[in-house]
DNA sequence: AGAAAAACATGACAATTATCATAGTTTAAA
DNA sequence: TTTAAACTATGATAATTGTCATGTTTTTCT
């Protein structure tokens, strides 16, 4: 019952890249894995058995701090491979991987993952130019937290949010996070998060329908200073 | 005259993965490269048509921000190789890369790097491990700024700087890096980095002897909160 | 629908970090 | 070796951000 060719991943990450033989193999050891809002995936220091393709769904990708406020690394939305990077250097993870809202996962054992890069060139070559992506990002991030405030960063994480996960017809964003959510991702406190965004619906930025966000004014958010 | 068997950088990056025919065909392409202290290797925003390797000497990454102050994102001791991200990806730069002191750098041709991904799965995959290595660390430093405060983020740049690049026999670092430098990569204002080093050494760290620094308390350095 | 829990909001204050100003030191170049 | 330039140092003050406290609103569960 292998449906692999169907599947929407296929037409996002390096799978696309694979054989029709080989996305068969893959079929045959995949496991599909249903997880609720905030169930953890996997935690931190974990060594991975395989990667999870997000199928439906948002994931966050956490580290805990000491002081319980933990930090979101990158949200992970359909299509994405989650624990690609701890498989290809055969570490542990350094990131937990929770559920943002209920998400169906393709979980595909990592030797055939890592049997497919070693075989098929073009499969490798496409994770090679996906993890260069992911570097240039997160290179991206740490410039956004070393250069920007609290407030860009957060009229960032606003517009990230509506271009990445798109907006309803009545232009709220598809997806609901919480304040805390936000801080998390931002790297603030849920107050100073709470605070800028009451800021922002003030100066009619934004506005907001119970937690539900919607963005008003795109190009004035995007020259926040 | 090829030299590259010998080479330093053959040890420490994928060029070891190479066949002897392989590097030979390296060698027969490349150039060496000199450039003095401050001098731009590239800048932001350009199209590479090869990548360098430290051979001696170090770089520093630097994206350029608004006020004029730049962020260090990493610095590339002997053995690393610059501008792989952007060539593997395709993409402009999207950092600059500045000679920290004297440097030789060895050039190699785009086509020659992507030519051995295409053909030499050992390659192949070594890069890709190198890639995720380095996302790993730029997610790890993106962590580091987003929960620490300056003062653990010096101190984290200093043990750094002593463990990646060594320390003289009278036990100074073996790189000389000006307080702006340390500022840079910790993501913090000239003068703070200045005043907590002082703060460093008035609680015996570390010392200093002209610009020259050394750890005097690795341990408590590390523990530093 | 009603109660409990979670999330949001905001004030007051503290801590951290940045900015500006000014002076002393070290380094490097003439 | 002298002299300018660059770097280091430190105080005073401002701006940003975090923390704690408290009350309100929204969501969720029964």
């Amino acid at each position: 019952m292998s449906r692999c060719e169907q599947c929407i991943a296929r037409q996002l990450n390096s799978m696309k890249t694979l054989t029709k033989e080989e996305l068969r193999d893959v079929a045959a050891c995949k496991r599909t894995l249903y997880f609720k809002k905030g169930e953890v995936i996997f935690g931190e220091n974990e060594l991975l058995s395989g990667v999870y393709c997000v199928r439906e769904g948002i994931c966050k990708m956490i580290k805990l701090s000491a002081n319980g406020k933990d930090h979101t690394v990158k949200l992970m939305g359909k299509g994405k491979l989650i624990g690609q990077r701890s498989v290809i250097s055969e570490e542990r993870t350094h990131l937990s991987a929770v559920a943002l809202n209920d998400v169906e996962l393709c979980y595909v054992p990592k030797d055939q993952i890592l049997g497919n890069i070693k075989s098929n060139q073009e499969f490798s070559f496409n994770v090679l130019q996906n993890l260069a992506q992911d570097l240039r990002e997160a290179e991206g991030d740490l410039i956004n937290m070393a250069q920007k405030s609290v407030r860009q960063r957060l009229a960032e994480a606003l517009t990230y949010v509506s271009k990445t996960f798109g907006e309803t017809e009545d232009g709220y964003l598809n997806v609901k996070l919480s304040r805390e959510d936000y801080a998390s991702i931002v790297g603030t406190a849920t107050e100073s998060a709470i605070r800028i965004l009451s800021q922002f619906k003030k100066e009619g930025l934004i506005s907001t329908s119970g937690k539900r966000i919607k963005i008003e004014k795109l190009k004035e958010l995007e020259r926040v200073e």
